[in-house]
DNA sequence: TTCGTTGACTTGAACGTTCAAATCCTACAC
DNA sequence: GTGTAGGATTTGAACGTTCAAGTCAACGAA
């Protein structure tokens, strides 16, 4: 592991050639305007010749914050990766746009998960956490607030919503907006298709169809079953047979809407024409239907953003904020 | 961004709890053998009541090594990612094994990329970087070796192989034994469904078929389309409706093999007793068709392994070295 | 002339580690 | 009693920044 890496300009080398001072050199960087133009301009000139680049880790100890933060990398087994992929990379980017860096972790269980981040943030190696796909007695959450370690989350403190800094996306909203698309196209009978009731993301979709349905003073139909494709189709077939089935189906997940899909062209029915379809997510999934599925897409870019925001504006005493983005409709050959 | 946080422990207070010297309490840590069984008792108790974590910043600056390495975050939209996200996850916990973080970049080009390694190598901010997806004409190969930034690439240095340390998977030795598998479950129309030339993994893949082959005397049939489910379900069904249609068929990729296992269903083909088919990747596509798709599954955890060991192992004068893992069938459905 | 003000720059200390050298103490051989 | 060896521990310096307090010269007002 000997590193013998050559040795990088510092900001001593830059002020031995420069003929100045450490601390001048740093102000040329960082408060340019205390430095006479002159001097500025010859030790600039010198930095851009030998590269020098302020060391990270110095500013870091000096500081005493390291611009990192931690974020837990999903096992890609997971069905909700679907959306976390895509929100990782914008996570990255928003990062980028303020100066720190996402660093990942694996844990193997939430113990280890919670005991990783204390010990993470102790030692000084990040500032803080993202978390995501919070749910439910979420113990990270509990934990984290307790230990009054820094974190904002992509997902509702569930159990206690003003007790952390949170940004989420309006589920409820997504759902609502569709089943409000299929009745000013002309859809009467909309059936919804959903997980099993677990008190939040899934409860909340389900909400969002509700509320419309009733104040279109519409019946409300449909079935629900784990996020699986295999379960889907089979619940979704059970639908499409009802007496008087549906000729729309808000989706919970893009993975029930293929495996609605999939059960309605068993049925023999178009999916589009005869039968429409809306998924959640605007995953990969949507992609491989056919036709394409429409889907609820959720505005991970703006939750990246806001969540850094968010962070970088993080006080221990202040109150912490909590921020909900509606989602949009992608419309493709299902609607 | 006034982030007041409580101050932690450090050293002194350590040092001072326990009426020992700074330095004794590092040994306490680092090197227990140093000191005396009474003296390390009474430090690590003190330790242990205050919670005390060594500084990552002031070890990272004391060390000049940071223990981060970066990896390019790739966009979601990449068909590659498939097998990333898989990758991922398991360089972030061979990473942990080795005392190591990821860090993620986000750049957004090829040119801004190699200029973002630069920066967060020259400013201490990672010790190196992990690439992956390198292909022929990578220019983040030679600007890294050029410029002596430390790096380990999952993939082939495809124009100059003994250039750079590198671990990667025997694309060839996947087809192959898939081959093999056909030929000994009793087929003799095989054919290889491909991406076109690419000179690097794709050419990689064919080889291994064509040498299978050519071993057994077969005729090699087959298409070439690029990496999208509707070109393979076309450049298949042309396939399958030769005058003597093949019997397997082998994919250089899962995309293709789905979209193979579309065409053959279309046709009125049954996927695994008529048709035979082997994916590669062992991706989450697999798990979308009926039957599931048989796939050549890359050993990302040992890639993942080995490229951490070889970065700790890297040093500045030494030889880069050059590592092929075999890849393994995974039997489902298809075949 | 004296004094205070301002701008440009420098100096010393601190952030929390570890390395290298020094000190202290005990044990042991001659 | 002297010398030496070795273990346990301490001390000073260094890693590369930035903060806070300092110096120094030029300038204008009283």
């Amino acid at each position: 592991m000997n590193r013998h890496q050559q040795r990088m300009p510092t900001i001593a080398t830059v002020a031995e050639l420069a003929g100045v001072s450490r601390q001048t050199v740093s102000n040329v960087v960082r408060a340019p305007h205390r430095v006479s133009p002159e001097t500025l301009q010859r030790v600039q000139e010198i930095i851009r010749q030998v590269d020098y680049r302020p060391n990270r880790s110095a500013m870091a100890l000096q500081a005493r914050r390291s611009g990192l933060l931690a974020y837990r990398c999903h096992r890609p087994e997971e069905t909700e990766n679907l959306v976390l992929d895509r929100f990782l990379h914008d996570l990255c980017r928003a990062a980028d746009d303020h100066d720190h860096h996402i660093t990942l972790v694996s844990p193997t269980s939430t113990d280890q998960e919670v005991a990783m981040y204390s010990e993470l943030y102790r030692s000084g190696r990040v500032d803080g956490f993202v978390l995501s796909g919070t749910h439910r007695d979420d113990q990270r959450l509990s934990s984290l607030v307790a230990e009054a370690i820094p974190f904002v989350s992509f997902g509702r403190n569930w159990d206690n919503p003003l007790a952390s800094t949170w940004v989420d996306v309006d589920g409820a909203s997504g759902t609502r907006q569709a089943t409000e698309h299929f009745w000013r196209t002309g859809h009467r009978r909309i059936a919804f298709l959903g997980w099993p009731d677990d008190g939040a993301i899934g409860a909340d979709r389900q909400r969002g169809y509700l509320d419309a349905m009733a104040h279109y003073r519409l019946e409300p139909i449909g079935g629900f079953c784990f996020d699986r494709l295999d379960a889907g189709e089979v619940c979704a077939a059970e639908v499409l047979r009802m007496p008087e089935p549906p000729t729309a189906v808000v989706c919970v997940s893009d993975t029930l809407a293929l495996g609605c899909a999939w059960a309605a062209q068993k049925l023999g029915l178009t999916v589009g024409a005869e039968l429409a379809i809306m998924g959640f997510d605007d995953s990969a999934l949507t992609r491989i239907a056919r036709p394409s599925l429409s889907s609820v897409r959720q505005p991970t870019e703006l939750v990246a953003q806001a969540l850094m925001d968010r962070f970088i504006g993080l006080a221990p005493g202040a109150r912490p904020t909590q921020t909900l983005l509606a989602p949009s409709l992608v419309h493709r050959g299902s609607s």
